[in-house]
DNA sequence: CTCGTCATAATTGTCAGACAATCTGACAAG
DNA sequence: CTTGTCAGATTGTCTGACAATTATGACGAG
């Protein structure tokens, strides 16, 4: 009775976490890799599409999300619908008004310069911590740096370019050894990409900076972590002038 | 018919995180100064009814969270329940398995590291930042103080002399004038009184600390932050090792 | 007597439908 | 021009239900 389901839910092709959960997969033979079981919930797969709708610019700005119009369209209850939206709510990717719905957040200018004020205490204490970071953490580093230098030689697209060079930056707070406080980046980047994915179709050139960080992670290498502070901060101070300066030119 | 409510929900007299942004505002006419409408829904009730219950020890760590079981004891429905529950994981307080329902969080050595490591980036920020605070935040900072040393003073009970302590931590961190950052404060905050409070039947002695915290301050009103700096840090590890040892004290 | 297997109960995840409270906007009344 | 009222829309919350998963306990085999 639950198949009135016409309305598709699976999203684009890079739909992760998929796999609606269809009982006792058969995968009984050998040879298991890294086996992971997608324990998804329906609640978790509409926030996921919500996410992708966003970040994708389907979902403009201030767009309201409606509880019945996304569960009919959706082809899933209000209550998981509802479920879904406080989630976005908490990641801070739309705002609630008390019986007025929630809406797609709005990125302020003063938002934009807390997030970027907030990651660069957490950043600049990562960078801070290169001697004594784990090993094991350094090579993240290094390797969401190739990741994303590999990418930009590749020409990828805007989206996977942009989250790239966000992951290198939470891998700089990983270094600090906190879960915590790379949880705290990793919400602070996804208010980031909220506020890119509505400059996205004013300038999607993502310019290049992997050379930038390439210098940086040098800095790291050679030992001084003092100029390497210093060069994340000029950084970041750039990139929030950046953004700022393309949200100023995109009113609404 | 929704009035069979005859267990008591609404919590204690210090219901912060109120207020959300309440629209439209119109100041079309003088003279209103600060007015509050405590616009809290039934799920914030549950909510906090249940932090409360967790904070005073009512809840032990581990304790299961049953739905229906809370739905009929607080005179609310299985989805408000079930709201309130989710707020109560994204805060960190309780934690949830898949189709095995919610449990009070366990406080593990491993996460009071961690979170004892988050705030000591967090809070350091802000006493390095001192000098060029707002001045309005360093007033924050000598008054939360101030509430502090009166509670401590007063021989006020243990919970409010918790609360106000870190309260003062939570105002070092308002130095860096950043919101996010200090909701993360708060987050951290919230999950080290999970661990005070499985600890509280142990030693409820709540040491004062206001002499070591009016040290502090002073260090930041004679400008040598770097000195506050180091001060800060050795209070962070005492207080982690004080927590950690006390934690080990009651294995389960 | 211990161990594995199976039926049954408990609990969650999700759905459907409903009603009250609140907000929005328009329109009438003063 | 301000205020009161009303219909429509939307959310907040409730009730009731069912499927899927997990825990529990009995039962039989070794």
């Amino acid at each position: 009775m639950y198949e009135k389901n016409g309305a598709r839910v699976t999203s684009g092709p890079d739909n992760l976490r998929s796999v609606p959960q269809n009982g006792p997969m058969s995968e009984t033979v050998g040879s298991f890799g890294t086996l992971h079981l997608e324990h998804s919930s329906t609640v978790d797969r509409v926030a996921q599409e919500l996410r992708r709708a966003v970040f994708d610019g389907e979902l403009e700005s201030g767009t309201p999300l409606r509880e019945v119009a996304l569960a009919a369209s959706l082809g899933v209850s209000r209550p998981t619908v509802r479920e879904a939206l406080t989630i976005l709510v908490a990641e801070g990717l739309a705002t609630r008004e008390p019986n007025r719905g929630v809406h797609v957040a709005t990125p302020e200018v003063d938002s934009v310069r807390d997030v970027c004020a907030a990651r660069w205490v957490l950043e600049g204490a990562g960078v801070l911590r290169w001697a004594e970071a784990d090993e094991s953490q350094r090579g993240r580093v290094r390797s969401t740096l190739e990741a994303y230098t590999s990418a930009v030689r590749r020409g990828a697209s805007y989206q996977e370019l942009n989250e790239r060079h966000l992951a290198f930056h939470v891998s700089l707070v990983g270094l600090t050894g906190s879960p915590r406080l790379v949880a705290m980046a990793d919400n602070l980047v996804v208010e980031l990409k909220l506020a890119l994915a509505q400059v996205e179709r004013i300038r999607r050139n993502a310019h290049d900076e992997a050379d930038n960080h390439t210098a940086l992670l040098l800095l790291l290498e050679d030992g001084d972590t003092a100029a390497a502070h210093a060069f994340l901060r000029q950084h970041l101070i750039d990139a929030e002038d950046d953004i700022i300066d393309a949200l100023g030119l995109s009113p609404n």
